[in-house]
DNA sequence: GAGTGGTCTAGACCACCCT
DNA sequence: GGGTGGTCTAGACCACTCA
């Protein structure tokens, strides 16, 4: 697929992504309307050289993130709801973008952020070895333009970091943190349940409140769990949607 | 794919989903233990007689619900969590199919079950014409074992149902009654939210429960909207899960 | 190096929708 | 009938993992 400007970096991503990323550019500039027909798919395929399957694959991608409709026989339209998905549940993104994507500039502010030995249930979730005893624990709050939106717990077995690493050094995203020990989280198994403040117990000043709970292991491209955590969103401050297909 | 008993009657889905029914029913049935590897792509294709594509497909729904892992250069493995999760929520299914994977016999109790004109916010959300005022409304509870978990308020548009529908007859799933139109829900975008009791106003007898709540438009798969429904979930009686992926 | 999955292509044919 | 998307195949080549 060629470009005017082609200055990729390291992270080349597959074609159908490549191509979904100009298509919603295209999409987010107004090009096509709600309810506008996009090109068939052959024409988007002669347009960037590749094949149809690709564009296929790019236009997947899209209805799944709720931005386009294909239907058989018609062609693909452009979906209504689309600009109105702040987070699609299945995309996983760490906290920052989730704060930014609903609009707002994160920040962290850490109340704990400590190695201490793994308890028997951590064990279980990280899935640790004999060797690993120890996990490097946080406690966060979330802040969005100063106000604080959510509350994370978080583990992280010191194995990934190595180590050299040192716990009063992180100040930021765990995702960065991991990111840069190499240990990206690529994918992530999330529990959805509803609580109320009382059983959070740290961190909150309104007892009354709601919030929506994340429950997620995240694992990397090979399989290693490097990441537990409970993330505690506020209820009103954050709009979470899921696609789903039969 | 061949077999040995072909008794397909209508709903021939295409070939990835047939394969990976086959493949799951394996997995259930214990042929592979969890972290054990599976055949190859190459073995599978040529096992049920389909190109490696296909294969690659079934795995892919495989993969997407939980069941395997697939990894470069290594091969398909089991998952180590694939039998905890209850309901993957991008899997579209009704209430009493969610119930019914919990292990609970479902029932319904209708509160209110009647037609009557939508209002602003329901014709919004249903993309109701000028030609169609009236929506099939009902609220009810549902019961697992006789125990309320669930209630639900829903709106039908009477278009779709037909100028011979008589509400008096509606006694169960509503899924049934759509499917029994022939405008089977086939897609559905879903808000999630974390509600108290309180807000909820009906059927509900302790205040201070925490409920799931699931706010959905149901579209088939011309892309009509068939049913708008609010569903709040006892917490702690279900356990939503979704694969989140980068 | 051998074996595995990951990506992409070209082409065929089918199913759906409109006029 | 003509145009659209839906499905499936065969084959090529690349990238990863392990011995």
């Amino acid at each position: 697929m060629p470009t005017s400007s082609d200055r990729v970096l390291k992270p080349v991503r597959n074609l159908p992504v490549q191509l979904a990323d100009r298509l919603r550019e295209r999409l987010l500039a107004g090009e096509w309307q709600a309810g506008d027909r996009l090109p068939t798919e052959g024409q988007l395929g002669q347009e960037y050289g590749v094949s149809r399957s690709t564009v296929r694959g790019a236009l997947q991608l899209l209805e799944n993130q709720g931005r386009t409709r294909t239907r058989h026989g018609l062609g693909t339209f452009v979906a209504a709801f689309g600009g109105e998905i702040k987070t699609s549940l299945p995309e996983l993104q760490s906290m920052s973008d989730i704060i930014r994507a609903h609009g707002f500039e994160p920040q962290m502010r850490f109340d704990t952020a400590e190695v201490r030995p793994a308890t028997d249930v951590e064990r279980a979730r990280l899935q640790l070895d004999r060797d690993t005893t120890d996990v490097f624990a946080t406690q966060r709050a979330v802040l969005a333009d100063g106000e604080a939106v959510a509350f994370s717990d978080d583990q992280i077995p010191v194995g990934v970091l190595g180590r050299d690493f040192d716990p009063v050094t992180v100040d930021g995203s765990l995702f960065e943190l991991l990111r840069a020990h190499d240990v990206a989280p690529t994918t992530s198994v999330a529990d959805i349940h509803a609580v109320s403040a009382t059983s959070i117990g740290w961190g909150v000043h309104h007892p009354g409140s709601i919030f929506l709970l994340l429950d997620q292991i995240h694992y990397t491209d090979k399989g290693l769990a490097v990441l537990a955590s409970k993330t505690y969103f506020a209820e009103g401050r954050f709009q979470f949607s899921v696609l789903r297909v039969r």
